[in-house]
DNA sequence: AATTGACTGTTATAGCATAACGAACCAAGA
DNA sequence: TCTTGGTTCGTTATGCTATAACAGTCAATT
């Protein structure tokens, strides 16, 4: 992502808050900086760690708790089998989410089919279990890495 | 689980191991047997405390080598948003799975449905990735803890 | 007997996440 | 303006999950 890019989807996420009444502080804001400036999701360690370089000694609770406001406004998405944070491709209609992860070069791409959904929230209706999220992640090999072996 | 059906599921889980040519071992046996005899997922910490009372002291990496066999042989299955192994209801068919999963209660149900399986399959081969394994899971309100909400 | 490979025990450490408390900040009403 | 109450953030400590590294054990093979 180019910074042009980077401030735009800023610029996108003050204005949502804004609307929503949600307060994207300075500390907020940076770490959705951090995590839009990386193309791999990102660990909370690595991103305390890059706080830290600007803003001296912080806890883990810190960016736990930043992470935790930009997934409630579904700003970022978690990559439960990576334990790591990326950052949403389309902030202004929130969504369910579906990953591809590398398991060799932890390549992670957001992809959005709405049939999946359906079926998993169907299969929970079926059941009687009313479903308010889904983690769906495949992993394997991404392109590159599958020519790469061969 | 009785306790009948839980032997039977370890004589079970012996025979196809003695088949594929794996070992069953008295302390994947074990392991394997507190993990049937949970009807909830049970955490490797919980697991390992289990295994203390009878055999003193061990440390946390006899029972992860223990879950790594039994997940390498499909004997059970790992819930991702929990951190946490129930045994496979199914062992003589190897699958891709998905879980339901109560907020609430804990409850997890194995379900396994074949077409959430091949579209998400299918989604990545649409993008050049090859999918070794998929994390499935719904997490919501299991229909005990929906009534009792109301 | 010596060798090999698989399994297990043991200690230490790494990585991920939250509890609890207090200070600072801010918005809204008296 | 001053108070008040709620939100945010800093700080310390702790808990939970998982693996690295190395040593001992055992059985099968040579
Ligand atoms: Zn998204
Ligand atoms: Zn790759
Ligand atoms: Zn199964
Ligand atoms: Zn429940």
């Amino acid at each position: 992502m180019t910074s042009r890019q980077i401030e735009s989807a800023l610029s996108r996420a003050q204005l949502i808050c804004k609307i929503r009444g949600a307060r994207l502080t300075p500390l907020r804001r940076r770490v959705l900086e951090l995590i839009l400036s990386s193309d791999q999701p990102t660990g909370a360690y690595s991103l305390l760690a890059e706080l830290r370089r600007g803003r001296g000694k912080l806890g883990p609770p810190t960016v736990y708790r930043a992470l935790e406001f930009l997934l409630a406004n579904k700003l970022i998405h978690k990559v439960e089998t990576s334990s790591a944070f990326i950052a949403c491709g389309d902030i202004e209609h929130p969504h369910e989410t579906q990953f591809m992860i590398c398991d060799d070069c932890g390549a992670t791409e957001e992809i959005r089919d709405d049939e999946i959904v359906q079926i998993l929230r169907r299969l929970g209706e079926g059941r009687g279990f009313a479903v308010e999220r889904q983690v769906i992640e495949a992993r394997g090999l991404c392109p590159a890495c599958r020519s790469a072996q061969r």
